[in-house]
DNA sequence: ACATATATTATAATTATTCTAAACTATTGA
DNA sequence: TCAATAGTTTAGAATAATTATAATATATGT
């Protein structure tokens, strides 16, 4: 459990100011055992379920976006019909359940490193991301 | 440069009636040497700018849907704000240039086959996608 | 050619997201 | 401490991608 005080340093620190609101979607976000994924609905409401005060959906996107910016979260690319945000921001990659929409970490050990051999000329690698879409097993079309 | 009756043989064997829209589409996008990777959008320009006749944009959804469906095209998911289609229907992965917004099939070879070693219990495998996002070397932040 | 199932179309509706501009708040430094 | 200011929040409007609707048109089997 993760104090106020330690949000209000990391945000600091990386040169956004803490604001209440922000200082609650930390709470939200990153106060948590394990891994979390969501989708702006997701978190606006968790948000509109848990707190008196209520968030802007505007300052939802900004502070995602601001978070995400300072690599706090991660975007996830799944079929885009809405973006999806992770907590774990260490290299690693996802299966997203179709049958569910969930998202969940591969654990190191699922998957073999990633051995890219040629990279397009003149460009850097900014990520690689791995999505094992997975379904049950006696469902046979999406 | 495939035939009109051949397209009208694919469809049918595959239940879609061979309309003349579809047809159209089936042209632009198989009458080509290359995978071909594009958004409806680009799509639904190729198409008003080739021909006499236009096709309505819900007509164009339809049948990107219908031949995603049938297994024609496949969706790429980036993370974004608009789904991309790719002609490319075998097993293989993509750089996206985040400088043009391009998507680039990776050769054979560009990646080793991805291993997976655990997969989610009681869920079958549907695909396994590789996403490597590149950007220009000199850029710092997206 | 006829009946019917399937497609196409324009348009409206929906959804996710971004923009805008006004009100508000945290920070800086006098 | 307080004013100036730069950064934030907000509601609501705007935009963009996509899906739904329902009327019209077309393909197919008999």
């Amino acid at each position: 459990m993760l104090k106020n005080s330690e949000f209000i340093d990391k945000l600091r620190s990386s040169g956004l100011r803490p604001t209440k609101q922000r200082l609650k979607i930390c709470e939200v976000l990153f106060n948590r055992d394990k891994t979390f994924h969501f989708t702006i609905n997701d978190l606006a409401k968790i948000i509109s379920a848990k707190l008196n005060e209520k968030i802007s959906l505007a300052t939802i996107y900004n502070t995602v976006h601001a978070f995400k910016n300072k690599g706090y979260l991660k975007e996830i690319s799944i079929n885009s019909d809405k973006s999806y945000f992770d907590t774990n921001i260490t290299n690693h990659h996802h299966f997203f359940d179709e049958d569910t929409n969930q998202l969940i970490d591969c654990n190191k050990g699922d998957i073999e490193t990633i051995n890219i051999k040629n990279n397009i000329t003149g460009k850097k690698i900014n990520s690689v991301e791995v999505l094992i879409k997975v379904a049950s097993d006696n469902q046979n079309q999406k």
